[in-house]
RNA sequence: CGGGGCGUAGCGCAGACGGCUUAGCGCGCCUGCCUUGGGAGCAGGAGGUCGCUGGUUCAAGUCCAGUCGCCCCGACCA
């Protein structure tokens, strides 16, 4: 390829609106443009990264024996209302109507859709177990899209389901799969972590997410050092110890605490620990009102409390939700002769003494609330979030806590589909049973976006030569002069019919506009053919070189080296 | 959804408080000359429904209302 014929819009300047560095080098480097928010349009140089990294997804899928097929986007309602997450994916998922007014999605995931089309081809455990996959665009109504490629309302998923049964079939799948990811991470160039994770809407029992490190990452990571337990904090289960105190039960006295309504404003109004206030949180789910207590210095794990109460739809009620039904601001919420609503509470609070709580009672908190005899629980169980020096779940060392980009997620869905959807066949004994299914995500057009988060420095991308668009640069220095451009067609050709993706920069342009571009966009290799030719020397220098190699051409064009330095190219060395 | 902000040339921005002339600047783009080792120089030039709709006014990019779009923060706050 000829660059003074590809399509690269390069930018000197930033677009306002990136934040991160992956939507500002991905757009400044001509891989992107935006049509609409969270909605991207993939330019040359972003589809040939693309088309690399679903091949290497494709090739690892195909190695473990998935099969890949092609289902639509468009996914009529009645599919979800069966399994019921029409309701439970509710906002997140893009809804249209069609001219007769029926109801459909552009489809988030692909589990009904998958379950449908096997359910009455694959009768008898005979046919077991089948794994499909597909790759192709998914969309999600993102609350706010945002970072780019990063949380997008539009992007490409590779997406893959396996129908089994026994759980000991299923169990390969995903260990396979599990392989097949990290071989897909390590091929890509990525450095990345294998957590545990919780399930949320897709349902299921096991899980584990692939994610990338990266400072700007919306999961939250928790390793321990020493067993090297590592989860995110939607998962981890608490096993530290509680607070216990022995001191004696004080008269519970309600106290005016005009507009004092946060955990923090009430600590410090009444000069007590946030440890000592119980925080009372209203959730509304399909059974009604639930109120969670948690100790006041630690936050509460919303998917904990989902899971618990096994209702997907649960949320934080509105504050007007809130006053309508107890005549009480949030603020002043507290359990203390709550009627008729579900008390909820963490482990912690069966050991909290003479607590602050709210006083059911604008500007009014309780001081000295005792349980079982202020106030009482109907059930107990982990809520908290894990935070970092938490001890670990495994071996009670300090947990320590970073950021990372979910790149994959597999899970185990058990049944949860095929039973709701009546997907069933026939086993030995000539029973009907549902599939035993699971599921498995990858996020192409964001792993392109992960990358460039681990791989840039001040003057542009780094791409790891696996998916980058084009292995190797040839930069002529001067297009006026001859032997220069004449040399460099010499290598381009060489290069090209030994199988490398070159791209020769012919523009007509000043030398430091094609230096900037090209570390810019990031190539792994750049052959600069300038004045030193005169002296039969061209330039050979990696994107993560400080200082370019003189090699002295002779005759054998650079082939040799450049196979070379490329097979030795790691971006995330520094040269 | 709550709060804040923005919308003026391809990109980045000024002009708006304090109303009126020909709406500017940098980058980019076009032509010519010159130049070719890190986003060169000189000269000339093209490019604007000032998001949209309506209102106020002699006069609106500027004031008012509505609307659309975009961005940021928050939405685990009690």
């Amino acid at each position: 390829m000829r660059f003074s014929q590809l399509y690269a819009p390069t930018l000197k300047q930033a677009p306002s609106d990136a934040e991160v560095v992956s939507h500002e080098l991905l757009y400044r480097a001509g891989f992107i443009r935006k049509v609409a928010a969270g909605v991207y349009s993939y330019l040359p140089l972003a589809k040939r990264t693309l088309s690399k990294i679903e091949k290497i997804v494709r090739e690892e899928m195909n190695a473990i024996g998935a099969q890949e097929v092609s289902m639509p986007i468009i996914q009529p309602a009645e599919l979800w209302k069966v399994t019921g997450r029409w309701e439970d994916y509710g906002p997140e998922m893009m809804k249209l109507k069609d001219r007769h007014d029926r109801e459909f999605t552009l489809g988030p995931t692909h589990e009904e859709v998958f379950t449908e089309v096997v359910k009455d081809e694959l009768r008898s455990y005979k046919q077991l177990p089948v794994f499909l996959y597909q790759i192709g665009s998914k969309y999600r109504d993102e609350i706010r899209p945002r970072f780019g490629l990063l949380r997008a309302r539009e992007f490409i998923m590779k997406d893959g389901y396996s129908f089994h049964d026994s759980q000991e079939s299923l169990n390969e799948a995903y260990q396979a799969c599990r392989r097949a990811y990290s071989r897909i991470t390590e091929r890509i160039g990525l450095e990345y972590l294998i957590i545990e994770a919780a399930s949320g809407a897709i349902g299921g029992s096991e899980s584990h997410e692939f994610v990338s490190f990266a400072p700007i990452g919306e999961t939250n990571l928790l390793r321990c050092e020493r067993c090297g337990y590592s989860s995110n904090d939607e998962q981890a289960p608490y096993k530290g110890l509680y607070t216990k105190t022995d001191d004696t039960e004080k008269p519970l006295t309600l106290v005016h605490t005009p507009n004092v309504r946060t955990v923090e404003q009430v600590a410090s109004f009444l000069g007590v620990r946030p440890s000592h206030i119980v925080k009372s949180l209203l959730f509304v789910g399909r059974n009604g009102f639930v109120m969670a207590l948690i100790q006041g210095d630690r936050e509460l794990n919303l998917e904990k409390l989902k899971v618990y109460l096994n209702d997907q739809s649960l949320r934080l009620a509105e504050p007007d939700e809130v006053y309508e039904r107890y005549n009480v601001p949030i603020g002043f919420i507290g359990p203390v002769g709550i009627k008729n609503t579900r008390v909820v509470a963490d482990h912690g609070i069966r050991y909290m003494k003479n607590v602050v709580v709210g006083g059911m009672k604008q500007d009014y908190h309780y001081i000295n609330a005792n349980l079982n005899r202020d106030f009482y629980v109907d059930s107990y169980t982990d809520l908290r979030v894990v935070q970092a020096n938490d001890p670990c779940p495994n071996c009670g060392a300090p947990l320590s806590g970073s950021k990372g980009i979910e790149l994959g997620h597999v899970f185990k869905l058990g049944t949860k589909y095929s039973k709701s959807m009546n997907a069933l066949y026939m086993d030995q004994k000539g029973e009907l049973k549902p599939f035993i299914m699971g599921c498995y995500g990858w996020g192409v057009s964001r792993t392109m976006a992960a990358v460039v988060e681990q791989l840039h420095d001040q003057n542009g991308i780094i791409w790891p030569r696996s998916i980058s668009p084009f292995e190797v640069i040839i930069t002529v220095v001067s297009m006026q002069d001859h032997n220069q451009k004449a040399y460099a067609e010499r290598i381009y050709r060489d290069l090209s019919e030994k199988g490398i993706e070159v791209l020769l920069d012919d523009r007509e342009l000043s030398p430091g506009m094609k230096f900037t571009d090209a570390d810019l966009i990031g190539f792994p290799l750049r052959i600069t053919v300038g004045k030193s030719l005169a002296d039969g020397l061209v330039e050979l220098k990696l994107r993560n070189q400080e200082k370019p190699l003189k090699i002295k051409i002779e005759g054998d064009p650079v082939s040799s080296k450049v196979m070379e330095m490329l097979k030795e190219y790691n971006p995330h060395r520094k040269v």
